[in-house]
DNA sequence: TTTAATGCAAACTATTTGCATCACC
DNA sequence: GGTGATGCAAATAGTTTGCATTAAA
């Protein structure tokens, strides 16, 4: 019952690819377009909507505009550069013990959050490009 | 060499309302259009876009769709509640050693952060409206 | 035939800009 | 007159939806 997916399919793998995890609309429709040799904006939308309300990937925002997702897995912190743009995901979990603290402050129950830092990357001070 | 800015004298007031420190541009041009009795949303933007320029105030982003603003001094976290969209200040620095761990672990220069917890808040877990 | 994915185009939302006007200095 | 704030309208950017087509099962 079901024709041929090649944008669905083709968004789900660049979801697994272990060099990048997280990706904008416009980002994921150009790299499938590339692939497939053609592939609608609103055909990758569609395929990451569907994700979304499957729970496979959570949508988050990174202040520039777009809608950028990422595997539900993968949650983690992010820093992006103020210079270049570049995301880089924040190792570990700063905000393991501060999540209950906050709840008995504000009397709200947690479901999620949300973090981005802002700075200047390595690349970026070294070149002096800010 | 200045003409009357009602609008923008009206913005900066907001802003300065103890009740109430983050908003939106729709949200800042209802209320000024109150009490003028009309107002624009370019103006009221312009006005805000302003203020961002002098380091007046930040841009914030809540994850629904639109910019929201608060006095820089303002700085904190917020959370917000999935049920009824009410955006609180979370009270307390959580990060504040936080940053220089993240620092030495990826390199960057920290500039600045932007943490929004979700959850429900008091209000919608008592009523049941989950 | 039924189902679901796709492409195209258009609607929609929010932001941003161009331009003429107007009020103050 | 000169300067800058305002309103109106339109441009822009990103997201979302309607609809016809198409390719399987």
């Amino acid at each position: 019952m079901a024709p041929p997916s090649p944008v669905r399919d083709e968004v789900r793998l660049l979801f697994s690819t272990p060099d990048r995890h997280v990706w904008s609309i416009d980002e994921l429709q150009q790299v499938v377009s590339a692939s497939l040799g053609g592939a609608d904006y609103s055909s990758v939308f569609r395929a990451v909507a569907g994700m979304q309300r499957e729970g496979l990937v959570d949508r988050i925002d990174l202040g520039d505009g777009k809608a950028h997702f990422e595997l539900r897995e993968d949650h983690h912190e992010h820093i992006r550069c103020d210079s270049c743009g570049r995301v880089v995901g924040v190792p570990g979990c700063i905000l393991e013990n501060a999540t209950s603290a906050v709840e008995s402050d504000t009397g709200f129950t947690i479901t999620s959050h949300q973090l981005l830092f802002s700075g200047i990357c390595p690349d970026c001070s070294a070149t002096a490009h800010n």
